[in-house]
DNA sequence: GTCTATACTTCGATAGAC
DNA sequence: GTCTATCGAAGTATAGAC
């Protein structure tokens, strides 16, 4: 979509359009201090523009956050295309399938890459009403449908043990909401590399205990 | 601590003083609309008196969400004392601890009674630096604390199979974390009766998963 | 002690000139 | 497209009435 994908956030060449220079450098602010916390002139100091000129490109406050949303949600939905056949990969047994979905977990993490889209997406859920559907829909009950869904066929060919594949797809998938929760809202402190290292240590061994769990 | 123990917070009685009234109807507004929606003409407005009238009882807006996270976190601390002789359960085995701490926690949830206030955490959880601070030390880490020291002793009493207490510590009860921020943020709709039984259904058939995966 | 009138500053937003 | 000028509403502060 649009000319997004080449530009880094942070660079504030003259290369880019005004509208553009909005665009990130609202990103840049809202993740650091939050929505309600940045003013329009704070934006408009920035970009190098009075605050009157922000209205020539975005209707209002709100629809910069709209923007970035919507941006952040197709960049999603593209990293999410990467499914294919994943029969093959379920029969191969949970260990393995838990090592691949690690991977395209992160990688789905790291391909709607901007680190700042995820901490405002964070910190503004519970005050945007289309973050909130976006989060619920698209980051809570898809993943739960899917885990459903495969600890189901893993259950048909009696990979695992029989169980609840509602509640195995709770028990596995919640625990990712979890950390996000912990490392982007109560633990933030803008040193995003430790919060990978972390989190993904912390998954690690939970889909170990779950594996555990669950193999025959 | 003070007087409000007793008052119910919807009913604006005329024996109310106006601290009190203040008091409650931020609560209201705050867990209806969160804290940045409300102004303080509005809170004025439901009290019955003028703006500058709030600033003789509390000194800003953020004094008064201040004033209402410190009733609840001394709420919340008397609750924390039915610890007692937590040895003599524990030496029951996992079936029995789960099913006693499960009514422990609802019984916590419950008595630090009031709903709204719980409401009012979890969406100003990353804003205020002080509710985040609560919310991290004393619902997360203190918790955390407490369920690996209670893993531990099982393992060492042969209660449960051997693993990594810290871990284990985790598995059970990050899940309670999730239900919250699952209901009162994602899901909330005032239907707070819904929400109370969906999640301890939910805790229910996670502490059921939890003692089958490490019952000796 | 409690409340009000009033004013100050900053905010999001609009209109119109260049 | 960007500017200046301006608006109403917000949070806040205080002097003074009762």
């Amino acid at each position: 979509m649009k000319t997004k994908e080449n530009l880094s956030k942070s660079e504030n060449t003259s290369k880019k359009t005004t509208k553009e220079k909005i665009f990130d450098t609202s990103i840049d602010l809202f993740s650091q201090k939050g929505f309600n916390t940045v003013s329009v002139r704070e934006i408009a100091r920035e970009v190098g523009i009075r605050e009157s000129s922000i209205y020539n490109h975005y209707k209002n406050k709100e629809a910069i956050l709209d923007a970035i949303t919507d941006y952040f949600i197709s960049e999603l939905a593209q990293s999410g295309q990467i499914t294919g056949n994943m029969d093959e990969l379920i029969i191969q047994g949970p260990e393995v399938f838990f090592e691949v979905g690690g991977k395209l977990f992160i990688e789905r993490m790291n391909r709607a890459k901007n680190e700042k889209i995820w901490r405002i997406i964070a910190i503004e859920v519970f005050h945007n009403d289309k973050i909130r559907n976006f989060f619920r829909n698209e980051l809570l009950e898809e993943p739960l449908k899917s885990w459903e869904n495969i600890f189901n066929i893993m259950m048909e060919k009696n990979l695992i043990k029989p169980s609840n594949p509602r509640t195995l797809a709770y028990e596995y998938f919640s625990f990712a909401i979890f950390l996000f929760f912990e490392y982007y809202v109560l633990k933030y402190n803008d040193d995003y590399e430790s919060f990978m290292d972390l989190a993904l240590d912390k998954m690690s061994k939970h889909s170990e205990f779950i594996l555990n769990a669950i193999k025959v």
